[in-house]
DNA sequence: CTTGACCTTCCAGTTACTGGACACCTTATC
DNA sequence: GATAAGGTGTCCAGTAACTGGAAGGTCAAG
Protein backbone atom coordinates (compact mmCIF):
# COMPACT_ATOMS: atom_id res chain seq x y z
CA UNK A 1 0.00 0.00 0.00
CA UNK A 2 1.27 3.28 -1.03
CA UNK A 3 1.99 6.37 1.22
CA UNK A 4 -1.10 7.83 -0.57
CA UNK A 5 -3.68 5.32 0.25
CA UNK A 6 -1.76 4.81 4.17
CA UNK A 7 -2.13 8.93 4.56
CA UNK A 8 -5.92 8.81 3.77
CA UNK A 9 -6.60 5.41 5.96
CA UNK A 10 -4.91 6.95 8.62
CA UNK A 11 -6.29 9.94 8.36
CA UNK A 12 -2.87 11.37 8.69
CA UNK A 13 -1.69 14.03 5.91
CA UNK A 14 1.11 12.36 3.67
CA UNK A 15 3.68 14.91 4.98
CA UNK A 16 3.55 13.45 8.59
CA UNK A 17 3.26 9.97 7.40
CA UNK A 18 6.45 10.33 6.24
CA UNK A 19 7.77 12.18 8.76
CA UNK A 20 7.10 8.87 10.94
CA UNK A 21 9.05 6.70 8.84
CA UNK A 22 11.87 9.55 9.05
CA UNK A 23 11.99 9.41 12.92
CA UNK A 24 11.75 5.48 12.96
CA UNK A 25 8.16 5.95 14.21
CA UNK A 26 6.70 3.91 11.58
CA UNK A 27 8.97 2.38 9.16
CA UNK A 28 7.42 0.77 6.24
CA UNK A 29 9.17 -1.39 3.49
CA UNK A 30 10.10 -0.28 0.17
CA UNK A 31 9.46 -1.29 -3.16
CA UNK A 32 11.76 -1.74 -6.07
CA UNK A 33 10.94 1.76 -7.08
CA UNK A 34 12.03 3.29 -3.79
CA UNK A 35 8.47 3.68 -2.67
CA UNK A 36 7.21 3.22 0.55
CA UNK A 37 4.94 -0.22 0.90
CA UNK A 38 2.81 -0.12 4.33
CA UNK A 39 0.85 -3.22 5.36
CA UNK A 40 -1.98 -3.57 7.44
CA UNK A 41 -0.10 -3.27 11.13
CA UNK A 42 1.58 -0.50 9.81
CA UNK A 43 -1.82 1.21 9.37
CA UNK A 44 -3.20 0.65 12.60
CA UNK A 45 -0.11 2.43 13.71
CA UNK A 46 -0.91 4.67 12.11
CA UNK A 47 -4.55 5.34 12.87
CA UNK A 48 -3.20 4.79 16.55
CA UNK A 49 -1.11 7.45 16.17
CA UNK A 50 -3.56 10.06 14.47
CA UNK A 51 -5.79 9.45 17.52
CA UNK A 52 -3.26 9.59 20.20
CA UNK A 53 -1.45 12.58 19.22
CA UNK A 54 -5.63 14.30 19.01
CA UNK A 55 -5.67 13.39 22.59
CA UNK A 56 -2.69 15.20 23.65
CA UNK A 57 -0.14 12.43 23.78
CA UNK A 58 3.71 13.12 23.28
CA UNK A 59 5.42 11.56 20.41
CA UNK A 60 7.66 10.22 22.92
CA UNK A 61 4.25 8.88 24.68
CA UNK A 62 2.83 7.62 21.65
CA UNK A 63 6.59 5.55 21.48
CA UNK A 64 6.23 3.78 24.50
CA UNK A 65 2.15 2.72 23.90
CA UNK A 66 3.55 1.49 20.91
CA UNK A 67 6.36 -0.33 22.37
CA UNK A 68 3.70 -2.47 24.38
CA UNK A 69 2.60 -3.90 21.87
CA UNK A 70 6.16 -4.93 19.69
CA UNK A 71 9.02 -5.43 22.48
CA UNK A 72 8.63 -9.30 23.12
CA UNK A 73 11.84 -8.70 25.19
CA UNK A 74 9.60 -5.86 27.16
CA UNK A 75 8.56 -8.40 30.38
CA UNK A 76 5.31 -8.65 31.18
CA UNK A 77 5.79 -6.74 34.84
CA UNK A 78 6.92 -3.43 32.89
CA UNK A 79 4.62 -3.46 29.73
CA UNK A 80 1.57 -3.52 32.93
CA UNK A 81 3.33 -1.02 34.33
CA UNK A 82 3.51 1.47 31.90
CA UNK A 83 0.04 0.28 30.86
CA UNK A 84 -1.43 1.26 33.90
CA UNK A 85 0.48 4.41 34.29
CA UNK A 86 -1.18 5.32 30.89
CA UNK A 87 -4.98 4.68 32.03
CA UNK A 88 -4.10 6.84 34.48
CA UNK A 89 -3.27 10.04 32.16
CA UNK A 90 -6.11 8.87 29.99
CA UNK A 91 -8.79 8.67 33.21
CA UNK A 92 -7.77 12.72 34.03
CA UNK A 93 -8.00 13.30 30.33
CA UNK A 94 -11.35 12.06 30.32
CA UNK A 95 -11.95 13.83 33.76
CA UNK A 96 -11.28 16.96 31.71
CA UNK A 97 -12.84 16.50 29.10
CA UNK A 98 -16.75 15.66 30.59
CA UNK A 99 -15.73 19.15 33.05
CA UNK A 100 -15.58 20.82 29.61
CA UNK A 101 -18.15 19.87 27.90
CA UNK A 102 -20.36 20.02 30.94
CA UNK A 103 -19.41 24.40 31.03
CA UNK A 104 -19.68 24.06 26.88
CA UNK A 105 -23.34 22.76 27.19
CA UNK A 106 -24.47 25.31 30.10
CA UNK A 107 -23.26 28.27 27.66
CA UNK A 108 -25.49 26.63 25.08
CA UNK A 109 -28.13 26.49 27.46
CA UNK A 110 -28.16 29.54 28.80
CA UNK A 111 -27.07 31.46 25.92
CA UNK A 112 -31.06 30.96 24.07
CA UNK A 113 -32.71 33.80 22.02
CA UNK A 114 -31.36 36.63 20.26
CA UNK A 115 -29.44 38.76 22.23
CA UNK A 116 -26.34 37.94 24.25
CA UNK A 117 -27.05 37.23 28.19
CA UNK A 118 -24.13 37.56 30.60
CA UNK A 119 -22.35 34.11 30.63
CA UNK A 120 -19.91 34.41 33.33
CA UNK A 121 -18.99 30.64 33.75
CA UNK A 122 -15.08 31.53 33.15
CA UNK A 123 -14.71 30.63 36.97
CA UNK A 124 -16.21 27.18 35.62
CA UNK A 125 -14.16 26.25 32.90
CA UNK A 126 -11.19 26.98 34.59
CA UNK A 127 -11.83 25.42 37.77
CA UNK B 1 -0.36 37.87 41.53
CA UNK B 2 2.67 38.04 39.96
CA UNK B 3 4.17 35.30 36.92
CA UNK B 4 5.63 33.01 39.50
CA UNK B 5 2.16 31.72 41.22
CA UNK B 6 0.18 32.14 38.15
CA UNK B 7 2.49 29.71 36.63
CA UNK B 8 1.87 27.58 39.90
CA UNK B 9 -1.66 28.16 40.08
CA UNK B 10 -2.48 27.45 36.65
CA UNK B 11 0.26 24.43 36.09
CA UNK B 12 1.91 26.21 33.49
CA UNK B 13 5.35 26.55 33.02
CA UNK B 14 6.26 30.87 33.80
CA UNK B 15 7.96 30.63 30.10
CA UNK B 16 4.62 29.40 28.69
CA UNK B 17 2.63 31.98 30.58
CA UNK B 18 5.37 34.82 28.95
CA UNK B 19 4.61 33.20 25.62
CA UNK B 20 0.91 33.61 26.15
CA UNK B 21 1.25 37.28 27.15
CA UNK B 22 3.10 37.65 23.97
CA UNK B 23 0.90 36.13 21.55
CA UNK B 24 -1.85 38.16 23.20
CA UNK B 25 -4.12 34.82 24.56
CA UNK B 26 -3.80 36.33 28.14
CA UNK B 27 -2.66 39.59 28.78
CA UNK B 28 -2.17 41.03 32.27
CA UNK B 29 -2.03 44.26 33.55
CA UNK B 30 1.71 45.55 34.37
CA UNK B 31 3.07 46.71 37.41
CA UNK B 32 4.75 50.25 38.58
CA UNK B 33 8.08 47.50 38.29
CA UNK B 34 6.96 46.67 34.90
CA UNK B 35 6.20 43.24 36.04
CA UNK B 36 2.73 41.01 34.73
CA UNK B 37 0.11 41.48 37.27
CA UNK B 38 -2.19 38.48 36.92
CA UNK B 39 -5.76 38.56 38.47
CA UNK B 40 -8.26 35.45 38.97
CA UNK B 41 -9.89 36.02 35.55
CA UNK B 42 -6.44 35.27 33.97
CA UNK B 43 -5.98 32.70 36.34
CA UNK B 44 -9.01 30.50 35.09
CA UNK B 45 -8.00 31.17 31.59
CA UNK B 46 -4.67 30.24 32.16
CA UNK B 47 -5.90 26.60 34.03
CA UNK B 48 -8.24 26.27 30.72
CA UNK B 49 -5.61 26.96 28.23
CA UNK B 50 -3.18 23.91 30.26
CA UNK B 51 -6.15 21.70 30.65
CA UNK B 52 -7.36 22.59 26.88
CA UNK B 53 -3.98 22.09 25.45
CA UNK B 54 -3.62 18.87 26.94
CA UNK B 55 -6.20 17.33 25.57
CA UNK B 56 -5.46 18.41 21.98
CA UNK B 57 -6.68 21.47 21.29
CA UNK B 58 -4.85 23.64 19.24
CA UNK B 59 -4.04 27.09 20.39
CA UNK B 60 -5.84 28.64 17.40
CA UNK B 61 -8.97 26.19 19.08
CA UNK B 62 -8.40 27.62 22.14
CA UNK B 63 -8.93 31.38 21.16
CA UNK B 64 -12.15 30.85 19.94
CA UNK B 65 -13.48 29.22 23.14
CA UNK B 66 -12.04 32.00 25.68
CA UNK B 67 -13.30 33.82 22.85
CA UNK B 68 -17.24 32.92 23.44
CA UNK B 69 -16.41 33.95 27.72
CA UNK B 70 -15.49 37.54 26.01
CA UNK B 71 -16.86 38.92 23.09
CA UNK B 72 -19.72 40.46 24.42
CA UNK B 73 -20.28 42.12 20.97
CA UNK B 74 -20.89 38.04 19.46
CA UNK B 75 -24.67 37.13 18.99
CA UNK B 76 -25.65 34.60 20.63
CA UNK B 77 -26.37 32.08 17.98
CA UNK B 78 -22.75 32.56 16.68
CA UNK B 79 -21.49 31.56 20.19
CA UNK B 80 -24.30 28.59 20.16
CA UNK B 81 -22.97 27.59 17.39
CA UNK B 82 -19.12 27.30 18.17
CA UNK B 83 -19.78 25.69 21.48
CA UNK B 84 -21.75 22.99 19.59
CA UNK B 85 -18.89 22.26 17.41
CA UNK B 86 -16.56 21.90 19.99
CA UNK B 87 -19.16 19.34 22.15
CA UNK B 88 -19.03 17.60 19.21
CA UNK B 89 -15.39 17.35 19.27
CA UNK B 90 -14.63 17.20 22.51
CA UNK B 91 -17.31 13.79 22.02
CA UNK B 92 -15.23 12.60 19.65
CA UNK B 93 -12.25 12.69 22.08
CA UNK B 94 -14.42 11.05 24.66
CA UNK B 95 -15.47 7.78 22.27
CA UNK B 96 -11.63 7.72 21.35
CA UNK B 97 -10.00 8.05 25.15
CA UNK B 98 -12.84 5.27 26.25
CA UNK B 99 -11.53 3.18 23.34
CA UNK B 100 -8.02 3.54 24.37
CA UNK B 101 -8.21 2.93 27.96
CA UNK B 102 -10.54 -0.26 27.01
CA UNK B 103 -7.64 -1.51 25.20
CA UNK B 104 -4.92 -1.20 27.37
CA UNK B 105 -7.08 -2.24 30.24
CA UNK B 106 -7.47 -5.61 28.01
CA UNK B 107 -4.09 -5.43 27.91
CA UNK B 108 -3.24 -4.98 31.49
CA UNK B 109 -5.44 -8.14 31.97
CA UNK B 110 -4.47 -10.04 29.66
CA UNK B 111 -0.26 -9.76 30.62
CA UNK B 112 -0.39 -11.08 33.87
CA UNK B 113 2.23 -13.65 35.47
CA UNK B 114 5.90 -13.23 34.89
CA UNK B 115 6.33 -14.30 31.39
CA UNK B 116 4.89 -11.86 28.27
CA UNK B 117 2.27 -13.67 26.70
CA UNK B 118 1.61 -12.94 22.91
CA UNK B 119 -0.91 -9.81 23.42
CA UNK B 120 -1.80 -9.09 19.57
CA UNK B 121 -3.92 -6.38 20.14
CA UNK B 122 -2.58 -3.54 17.89
CA UNK B 123 -5.58 -4.37 15.72
CA UNK B 124 -7.82 -3.44 18.41
CA UNK B 125 -5.57 -0.31 19.21
CA UNK B 126 -5.93 0.89 15.55
CA UNK B 127 -9.83 0.13 15.01
C1' DC C 1 5.41 8.93 -25.72
C1' DT C 2 3.50 12.57 -23.43
C1' DT C 3 0.50 14.19 -19.71
C1' DG C 4 -0.77 14.15 -15.02
C1' DA C 5 -0.88 12.18 -10.75
C1' DC C 6 1.94 9.94 -7.90
C1' DC C 7 6.44 9.22 -5.49
C1' DT C 8 11.27 10.53 -3.77
C1' DT C 9 14.66 13.67 -1.06
C1' DC C 10 16.09 17.98 0.69
C1' DC C 11 15.61 22.28 2.74
C1' DA C 12 13.18 26.12 4.56
C1' DG C 13 9.25 27.83 7.36
C1' DT C 14 5.60 27.41 11.23
C1' DT C 15 3.58 26.48 15.73
C1' DA C 16 4.08 26.17 20.32
C1' DC C 17 7.00 26.23 23.25
C1' DT C 18 11.83 25.96 26.02
C1' DG C 19 16.49 27.19 27.50
C1' DG C 20 20.09 30.49 28.17
C1' DA C 21 22.26 35.03 28.59
C1' DC C 22 22.17 39.33 30.68
C1' DA C 23 20.25 43.00 33.34
C1' DC C 24 17.01 44.95 36.60
C1' DC C 25 14.10 44.48 40.86
C1' DT C 26 13.00 42.76 45.55
C1' DT C 27 13.35 40.61 49.85
C1' DA C 28 16.08 38.83 53.64
C1' DT C 29 20.25 39.13 56.33
C1' DC C 30 24.21 41.26 58.15
C1' DG D 1 23.31 50.53 53.58
C1' DA D 2 25.91 46.53 51.37
C1' DT D 3 25.24 42.09 49.83
C1' DA D 4 23.40 37.86 48.28
C1' DA D 5 19.58 35.03 46.66
C1' DG D 6 16.02 34.68 43.89
C1' DG D 7 12.35 36.52 41.00
C1' DT D 8 11.35 39.22 36.74
C1' DG D 9 12.22 41.56 32.31
C1' DT D 10 13.65 41.17 27.25
C1' DC D 11 15.97 39.05 23.52
C1' DC D 12 17.65 35.42 20.85
C1' DA D 13 18.59 30.73 19.79
C1' DG D 14 17.03 25.89 19.91
C1' DT D 15 13.51 22.04 19.94
C1' DA D 16 9.35 19.23 18.72
C1' DA D 17 6.28 18.10 15.53
C1' DC D 18 5.04 19.10 11.70
C1' DT D 19 4.15 21.68 6.86
C1' DG D 20 5.14 23.73 2.34
C1' DG D 21 7.77 24.00 -1.76
C1' DA D 22 11.31 22.89 -5.15
C1' DA D 23 13.56 19.58 -8.12
C1' DG D 24 13.44 15.33 -9.99
C1' DG D 25 12.15 10.17 -10.70
C1' DT D 26 7.93 6.74 -11.59
C1' DC D 27 3.75 5.00 -13.42
C1' DA D 28 -0.81 4.30 -15.69
C1' DA D 29 -3.87 6.20 -19.22
C1' DG D 30 -4.66 7.82 -23.66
Amino acid sequence: MNIREASEQSGLPVKTVRYYDEIKLVQPNRAENGYRDYDENEIHKLKFLSRARGLGFSLEDCRQLLSLYEDQNRSSSSVKEIAQSKIKDIEVKLEELHSMRKTLAALVDSCHGDDRPECPILEELGK
